[in-house]
DNA sequence: ATTCAGTGCATTGTATACAAAATGCGGAAG
DNA sequence: CTTCCGCATTTTGTATACAATGCACTGAAT
């Protein structure tokens, strides 16, 4: 049956591709917070029309990476460090609910998954690999919530871990950071494999909670 | 120093007021899930022109409120049982967590406001006024949120409470669960005054629970 | 009678034109 | 020298025009 990958590259609305452009750059550092985000400019350099740059650049506000203000257009969001900390809370509360649920929920085969990541993470620490450490990292949370069968719980947990991007690649740059992740993620498979789902929450608190003061300790570093 | 409200009506751009004037027609259930919104029609119906109208729909649709296919353009969201479980289940874990950290942070005004809203609440029932009764509630619930002093899990809240808005209102049109309601504010007031989170925690559970058990009922009903 | 191709209409996607507001600069007045 | 007004430029907000796609309907062929 010879299915063949016809894809032609499946159609996608130049909105989405600005967006996902826009959104790499901001997630990479190209794009600096505090930087203006002007329409004309982007049209130009991305070889398209103003609409769907400002289509996409409206998406990027809902998701937090860029604030718009009327009439004077759109900058990558400076994040403050109460922002940090109010997101990071959320986080902290959304992804303990999810390891709580993964618990209950998780089949072997998504087991199985979750351990590959794991594994993953180890191997870019060996390879001194910073983007597929930050990859990995993300697809191990990213399972977790998949784990839970809950869409509405992993589109905002990923969406919040995608506001904290920028700041947790900063953190992976630690190589001490990195060791204490790696056996985290280790911790956290064997208590899901064991579905005991408070040792898994308290490992997951701490492991959170760990990154979360390394990030402030750096946003303080940096503003000073 | 006579600072007058000089507010003009304080310049909102046009996709804002589009925006705002959709989401009520859905929420309030003047478009119906699964109709569809054509940019055209609803353009020359409000009297502009299709691009307010386009970024309105797409701010819809990252509120959940609305679905997009490409090219076949935008509908009001059908929220099956599954959906609605998820967002309630996330929705419940938020609230927990916004009264938790509500007991240990609310101010002396914001414990007044909430008690205020409370019994606002038991004046709409009173009234027999449901508008008000849906609002009031919502503004009892987010009040809490606010308490916590964290934007980002009010916008979260806010936004899942939105997404259900039109079950709510069915449930609050039976009359029992009204007094239970009712009674459940009173009760969390008094533990949130108390500074007990464990048994505001409890209550809110059970409280949102309650609403859970009841909207998923009326959408099986519905549905057959 | 059913199915498939072709055609035309309805609707979204994208580009561009025009309007209105904000910022920055320069000059004049104090 | 400073401040304030006004103009020009830049940039966003809105409208409209054009392109491309999807869908339904018609008609013919099997």
């Amino acid at each position: 049956m010879n299915e063949f990958h016809v894809d032609m590259n499946e159609y996608l609305p130049l909105r989405d591709v600005v967006f996902k452009t826009l959104r790499q750059a901001i997630l990479t550092g190209e794009l600096q917070p505090g930087e203006r985000l002007m329409e004309i400019t982007l049209a130009n350099r991305l070889g398209v029309s103003r609409t769907p740059v400002r289509e996409a650049i409206h998406k990027l506000e809902q998701e937090g990476l860029v604030i718009m203000m009327p009439r004077r257009g759109a900058q990558v969001a400076q994040i403050t460090e109460k922002d940090l900390i109010e997101v990071l809370e959320v986080r902290l509360g959304l992804e303990e609910m999810a390891v709580r649920f993964a618990c209950e929920r998780m089949t072997d085969g998504q087991f199985t998954e979750l351990c590959q990541a794991a594994d993953e993470f180890s191997a870019a620490i060996d390879r001194d690999d910073l983007t597929a450490l930050a990859q990995a990292d993300e697809n191990f949370h990213s399972l977790i919530c998949r784990a839970t069968g809950n869409d509405c719980l992993c589109g905002i947990t990923n969406n919040l871990r995608e506001q904290m991007y920028r700041y947790r690649i900063e953190h992976l740059k630690n190589h001490d950071a990195r060791k204490n992740l790696d056996g985290e993620h280790k911790a956290i498979c064997a208590a899901l494999e064991k579905r005991n789902a408070e040792e898994a929450q308290a490992i997951l608190y701490s492991h959170i909670e760990n990154q979360q003061q390394s990030i402030i300790q750096m946003l303080k570093e940096k503003s000073k």
